[in-house]
DNA sequence: ATATAATGTTAGGCCACGGAACAAATTGGC
DNA sequence: GCCAATTTGTTCCGTGGCCTAACATTATAT
């Protein structure tokens, strides 16, 4: 039960029950192919007929494809249709503190070219390097489809509307506004988002799930912080002012360590790479000396992990207790969201194995009712193909995504 | 951008955009009454024959009604359209530890008659005498309308799909069918939900902005314990299983005293009017003893309120100290749904001018942004009345709110 | 009295849903 | 080998409701 907002509303025309039929067909076809016309008029309870005529519309449109006949027991056989990703093209951009990784990708999340480049400190440098590099891929894989758009993954806020970088302490950036000058350049749709945001979506979109939707849950990304995005009935939490869904800072105990932010104590004050390290290492985390003590020692959180496996045992308690705290942390989105999965991006979720039984202890101890005890936590290795996806979905998705009314 | 979940959608009939606009200008009728026809037409951007075909259909069916002309600069003079509220009635019970309140109002939260009785801890002798009294009240007022539902806020966890009492320790209930079986006693359609859920919806619905709308705020209710209701994108924060929202167990201290939950810390052992009078009376709180020693005390919350008013300095930083930690709590729920209000009830809120600078200051302090430092929080005096409002409004905002599609 | 301006009503075109009949394609039985 | 049965997909038409446009109503100003 929804209250229409009286300022900002979206009223019905003739065609709006066109363009919602359209979405839902479209979006069984993306979760069910390979489909039928007579299958989707089931699904949806719509008379076979329209389903004809939607079809012939999104196919002319070359949103989906048809593929072949099938066998059927018995009767006519059906021609299964298919959602088209291949030549629907987009530029992935995930901007992080050193590197640039831009990529060439279909809306299925496959990679066509991919390359890299040091991140440029000044915006209209970076733009500008950006724009290059984006006419080069797409001059040199001019027969692989038709690019719709740009995504923009980016550490730090951003107001997703807009398409400005509101602030990213990891790139010293304030209010730049990143997509109307991208967008301007390369003369292309431009979508810029948050990084934990943006892995949500794409666990949202492209995750592959075994029949369950997944349209509430939450992606905690453990990288030099702690960054999550929150997914509620299938729409990022956003707030007021693209501050929401900050988990991160969650303060455990007001005895704590000092933390970036100013408070102490917080989430990613004890488990973020770095605090992981700088204990491992036997200091005491701060976070004005935190980075310099982790360059300096020249270890990287693999390297911690690896030495656990091998049998280190500072190495091990050092990641048990980030396990502890990150228990802690998720225990407080869990009675707080009641999701129905917490996924754990980050080089950390390589030493799962060695976390989970800990971090499950400790949901199950805080969890306030049997449900919450038993939420299901889920670890996401390989982080940046998760960043590059989500920059993909900020193209493709718009395109699938329910149309909005009231 | 919403996705659509393809295992429950909504498919748009002929119907739907009618339905919509209805929604829609009946909400444009709520929010600006009085208003006219042609108003209605320029605020919707819509042909104003539409306007009057519709407005024809809700006035037939007792929705609107129209006033009298009013005067124009030039021209013919507009009529001017108001929702009916008198006569369209519901039975609203407000379900408290010691006491149940009955209320019959109209759809504008105006009492027409209320009575109270002590709860009874069985729910078919309970259910049965909510029964005979809802018709003793129906048969005695048969002339002031016709009444539409029934509304029951209940201290607790509650299925407000099925009406079903999930887990209520103040009642001692545990999955009580109450919602069914009230619906069946009373022969009316019955809506269950949990209190601070319905005193938000009591904010979002018939609280008197100065025309912001209020479509996400989080409501924190504190009595003998902290519950919150948090609403998002107007509509109410319910997670997988109706335990979302739940911030009066967010931990602030590992270290800290004992709590109902069985955690350490959490918001409520340190906020909740118990702890508070506790605190008061100098004891450690521990949730086993709390109610027994305020019971032998013979004080309340209003008592140690009213001792600080007069300059008990026990009192002053009993109250201070709970100032400081609802600060914290409330921190936590800007830093993590980034709410354009929170506003807080309970008997507490008498001493708001107490409690606000302090509470301020801890925000102020621990805000990770400079929007999120401003956030509004205000008090909400006479929660008994909110609580009875929000009944009403189980039974009425259905009426108005935006029909859910795809 | 006429022009102007504002509110509200009535009439008809047209898009798309919704039901139903029909065409197409395949299997199985006699 | 033909016909019934079954399933898929298409075509056709009635109708509800949006949308444009003309029109009626009622006021003020000159």
């Amino acid at each position: 039960m929804r209250k229409i907002n009286t300022r900002s509303f979206v009223r019905a025309t003739r065609g709006t029950p066109r363009e919602v039929n359209r979405q839902i067909l479209l979006n069984l076809v993306r979760e069910h192919e390979p489909i039928s016309r007579a299958d989707l008029a089931r699904r949806m309870e719509i008379a076979p007929g329209m389903v004809t005529s939607m079809v012939f519309e999104l196919l002319a449109e070359g949103a989906l494809y048809e593929g072949a006949t099938i066998d059927a027991p018995r009767g006519r056989r059906p021609q299964m249709l298919f959602v088209r990703t291949r030549g629907r093209l987009a530029i992935s951009i995930d901007v992080r503190f050193r590197r640039t990784y831009v990529m060439l990708g279909d809306f299925s999340g496959r990679a066509i070219a991919l390359e890299a480049f040091d991140t440029l400190d000044d915006p209209t440098a970076f733009i500008a390097e950006l724009k290059r590099r984006a006419e080069s891929l797409l001059a040199h894989h001019s027969d692989a489809g038709h690019c719709e758009g740009v995504g923009v993954v980016v550490p730090g806020m951003v107001d997703s509307v807009t398409g400005r970088v509101l602030n990213s302490p990891h790139l010293g950036w304030r209010n730049v506004d990143l997509g109307s000058e991208l967008a301007a350049a390369i003369g292309l749709p431009t979508y810029v988002e948050n990084a934990p945001i943006a892995c949500a979506l794409a666990q949202m979109w492209l995750g592959k799930r075994d029949g369950t939707e997944l349209t509430d849950f939450v992606y905690v990304n453990v990288s030099d912080g702690v960054g999550t995005g929150v997914v509620v009935n299938g729409q990022v939490l956003r707030g007021r002012r693209n501050t929401a869904g900050e988990f991160g800072h969650v303060p455990l105990n007001p005895e704590g360590p000092d933390c970036h932010c100013g408070g102490r104590g917080c989430l990613e004050a004890y488990v973020s790479d770095l605090a992981t390290i700088v204990r491992y290492l036997g200091e005491p985390f701060s976070p004005k000396t935190a980075r310099a003590v982790v360059q300096a020692s020249g270890l990287t959180i693999a390297d911690v992990i690896a030495r656990a496996r091998a049998r280190d045992q500072r190495a091990v308690n050092a990641l048990e207790e980030t396990a502890r705290h990150l228990g802690a942390g998720l225990s407080v989105i869990i009675n707080t969201l009641s999701p129905s999965l917490i996924c754990v991006g980050g080089e950390i979720a390589e030493a799962w194995d060695m976390l989970e039984p800990i971090i499950r202890r400790i949901i199950a101890a805080r969890a306030l009712t049997d449900n919450a005890a038993v939420t299901p936590v889920i670890p996401e290795m390989a982080t940046s193909e998760a960043r590059l996806r989500g920059a993909t979905v900020l193209v493709a998705a718009p395109l699938f995504a329910a149309p909005s009314i009231a």
